[in-house]
DNA sequence: CTGTTAGCGCGTTCAA
DNA sequence: TTGAACGCGCTAACAG
């Protein structure tokens, strides 16, 4: 059903009928009424893609998904999807999901987003330090805001954990409670975040007088399997860590897993510490002591920050760096006497 | 950057710059180089939205994502996501997300998404014995197609487990174990699958001479919170049972996570099986017996049904179901003689 | 208050 | 082999 047939149906011109639904003042109430009725009862939807085309603009927005091959992605990205697209929906914007194998592909898939204005702006997550997506769409002058940080040239949108903070005040608990020997299993170092935390933990250590030791550092992917082999790395020599401190709860998940399967125990032996706080982390065992973040709101924030970025306002005024508080559960305790 | 400019640029008509890119055979070769050369060289990609209006399509697929307000859904969606989106993109189409709470809105979504011309076809998750969704499409007559299938009064093209013999096969294993108490905890009755997977067990119990005990049958949401919530259900009691069959892998870490805390020992006392073959499932303590299932493939595969859909490929010809075999690891084991 | 005209960017007749 | 003209469905400027 399309406005023309409408139109017809009532002996109207098109533009009285379209002036009619968008609410123009310039419209009389009788025949608004009419039009209304009418539309409403041939069940006229308009079409999208001819009012975006109208506009000059999509209505979409685009988003990446970072697929990568055979493995298993931490349930983030699924969380963060629906934050973001139960907001954009109500905001009556489309959101085009593009899955890619993680690499020069994904780069070219924001490419065709955008120059085939399939999508008026974007969503960037899992920032890297540098950034070929994040280059590429402010050379272009393309809307764009981002889950996490990066180095740029010009500032940008985006919305953030302090990973940093909450990792210093989770390492300086750690401390707290008679750590010395602290790991930490950090993320892939191309990630903006994976320094972030790094340089929070070594901030507590070094104010506690700690000296940082390569071999309680592991770097891996940010999943369960990635978490299982950092771990079994590290607390499979000879110098073992009471305390683990791991990017984010897949990994600390991982983590609990291996130490169970070596026979050490959880607290007593080792402490264990996550990121993200999933659901999934309250129901460990034992449950996970973690730093929370609220991600489906992340992505509801993500999504009406583009919306605003779309409405003109300012980066600068679209810049978010959250808290992470610390949760302690019970995957953390005294260290032990050895 | 539009075929008019580029047109003008090269003082030829549009309709030959147009012709000259879609691969015409009434054009010379000489024009036809000289204009490919030029649009490469200003970056020209045509505007999905015009071609689309043109068409009278959209070169857009739909999907709602049902997100439970709160609940962490299962990883299963991100994997089927990933799957369906690799493939779409490299056929040239949009994968359209909308992400809206389970319940009336999901048909709305569906009704936006179709009746504004926003997606040609859209593709149906977790279907329900008698699914809403799907009835609206039909009587729009809307191409789609589901992952599950679903009592519609005509075919639909889907692909699907084939859990009832998968869960057949799996009991019919637990009996040959020694189990005689084995319990199920299925998924919500209204999900077609469910009753699949429970008349497969119930066939293998009436098989073998076992009488169905409704104590032994417990009902939850196909996620871990579900799985610890059922089987504290049905661990606490007193008639405990010897095997737990989960609707999904899910809900089977949920249950090894009671019996952990509830000092009930893996596989001696109680054997675990859960569905879909996660890669969470082999790093689990013990490694989880389950029925595989390969979510990505058939992501790819229903985003290849799709296009046939779209095709023309009739509803006979798109009806998959797949073997879902039973992978033994540890969590299960002879029965124990009590 | 309403209708006519124009144009968004593209593909596709129909003539030349 | 090429170009002019038209229309997809819609909104917006400009009359009346």
């Amino acid at each position: 059903m399309t406005l023309k047939r409408v139109a017809e149906d009532l002996n109207l011109s098109v533009t009285t009928v379209s002036r009619a639904l968008n609410g123009y003042p310039d419209v009389s109430e009788a025949t608004r009424e009419k039009v209304r009725e009418a539309a409403r009862k041939v069940g006229y939807v308009p079409n999208r893609l001819a009012q975006a085309l109208q506009r000059g603009t999509s209505e979409a927005v685009g988003i990446i998904l970072p697929s990568q091959f055979g493995h298993f992605e931490d349930p983030f990205f699924l969380e963060l999807l629906v934050g973001i697209g139960e907001r954009l929906h109500s905001a009556n914007l489309d959101l085009v999901v593009c899955a890619v194998p993680e690499g020069p592909a994904e780069v070219d898939a924001y490419k065709r987003l955008v120059e085939g204005r399939r999508a008026d702006a974007v969503i960037i997550a899992r920032t890297r330090r540098h950034d070929e997506r994040i280059d590429y769409l402010i050379e272009q002058g393309v809307p764009f805001v981002t889950h996490g940080r990066a180095e740029t040239a010009t500032p940008i949108a985006f919305i953030d954990a302090d990973a940093r903070t909450a990792f210093r005040r989770a390492t300086e608990r750690l401390i707290e409670l008679g750590h010395r020997r602290i790991a930490l299993i950090g993320a892939p170092e191309e990630l903006f975040t994976a320094g972030e935390r790094k340089t929070g933990y070594e901030e507590a250590l070094r104010a506690a007088g700690i000296t940082f030791d390569p071999d309680l550092y592991a770097v891996t992917r940010l999943n369960e399997r990635g978490g299982t082999a950092a771990a079994e790395r590290l607390l499979g020599g000879d110098k073992r860590p009471t305390a683990l401190l791991c990017a984010n709860d897949a990994i600390a998940l991982g983590a609990l897993r291996i130490a169970r399967r070596l026979g050490i125990a959880v607290p007593d032996e080792l402490s264990i510490v996550g990121f993200d706080d999933l659901p999934m982390a309250a129901q460990a065992e034992p449950p996970l002591t973690t730093m929370r973040q609220d991600i489906r709101g992340a992505g509801a924030r993500l999504a009406e920050m583009v919306c605003a970025r779309l409405g003109g306002t300012a980066i600068a005024d679209l810049q978010e760096l959250l808290e992470a508080p610390l949760i302690e559960r019970e995957s953390t305790g005294l260290a032990s006497q050895t």
